[in-house]
DNA sequence: AGCAAAATTAAACAAATGTTTGATTTAAAC
DNA sequence: GTTTAAATCAAACATTTGTTTAATTTTGCT
């Protein structure tokens, strides 16, 4: 769907206060104000609130849609080093889009949109489709275990994330970091979940003691 | 704070509501109804919504506070038996309070309500304290790599508990467990997340190779 | 039974909500 | 320059929202 740019300020105006309040927490006169238009722009562009929401989501899921078929094929790279490009992709994806990684958690609790879920649903499959020939490659190879459970790792690969981004403050106070410019603590914190999930996905995925 | 008949009914309603609809998505009105309470009987009882909310924390919290304190000081566990105990407390305290944990997390994501978070908050930082205690004893026996950056650690034991609570719907479906009986697939999943994540502790806290 | 406090209720309240309307302005095409 | 459609706007709309009111019922106590 092509946006204009009265649609595209309405769509960040929207992403922007629904990460902090939520869908039902932000009213349609909030996003016109914050995106500077008049109110009766959202029902016109987009046909209602809810609408404007899948518009959101059709729009900026892509944001999960991995660069891997390139990477999988690369003869260059073993598995081990694939699956590290892998959660490197992944902290930037989920970090770079946070603002709508915060609604996106917050619309996958609900039983809600079915529109919405479904289209995650089907993300999220395509991504473990391509993910499962890294690890059968792995397995082939003889670098990786037999029995990888291929759903719980993803859990803690996106859950360990998710849950830095929702509690970041928590975290920022628990270490004794607010004064550390934003820009700063997001690299910082990037290379240690970088470091913390490859060490976990070694451990539990490679064949060497 | 003590509760009678007509509160409990009001705070049970309120969070199996707002555990699927959130806060600002589930009216006062459905509240009063589902517990089969008149509407004025909310702010009569709490005062208003949102302080009705901070009863439920207030009260519900508790569910956050392990009983660590007697298994800590226990001669006969070893520090990683102890650390095994923990994950098995945090996976039963989370899944039994399914709901509860769903509204958190919500809760949890918003700037919202100070007096909430730093409810939270704190509960957190003792819960840390007290599993210091453990690594520290596990680290003077050399039992335990130095150098382990904890904060971490419990984004990725609560990070992917969390994530299988708000996705579970989508991990039984990629399974094809659909039609598995919901107390068998409460047992199934805590089995597997218990080993996965001893086997990540391991992986991280130990100094075996 | 009589009384005071607590509990319960239906109704009313003002404010906020998402959406539509109908008039007006802007832009593009001829 | 006129015409036609698209875009923009303030106002109005009907609901829904959380909260309060004022009357009534229930409860506990003497």
């Amino acid at each position: 769907m092509e946006l204009n740019e009265k649609q595209r300020l309405i769509l960040d105006a929207a992403e922007k206060l629904m990460a902090e309040k939520g869908f039902d927490g932000t009213s349609v006169r909030d996003i016109a104000e914050e995106a500077g238009v008049n109110l009766a722009m959202i029902s016109y562009y987009f046909g209602s609130k809810e609408k404007m929401m899948e518009a959101m989501f059709a729009q900026r899921s892509g944001y999960y849609k991995l660069q891997l078929e390139s990477m999988i094929r690369d003869k260059e790279l073993g598995p081990m080093a694939k699956m590290e490009r892998l959660i490197d992709q992944y902290i930037e994806k989920l970090m770079n889009h946070q603002a709508f990684h915060r609604v996106l958690v917050r619309e996958q609790m609900v039983s809600g949109n079915k529109m919405i879920t479904d289209h995650i649903q089907e993300l999220k499959k395509q991504n473990q489709a391509l993910i499962r020939e890294i690890i059968s490659e792995g397995q082939k190879k003889g670098v990786f275990k037999k029995n990888i459970d291929l759903p719980i790792l993803m859990m803690t690969l996106i859950g360990t994330i998710s849950q830095l981004l929702t509690t970041q403050h928590f975290y920022k106070e628990i270490n004794g970091l607010q004064d550390m410019p934003a820009d700063e603590f997001q690299k910082h914190i990037r290379k240690k979940l970088s470091l913390h999930l490859k060490k976990i996905f070694h451990a539990i995925l490679s064949n060497e003691a």
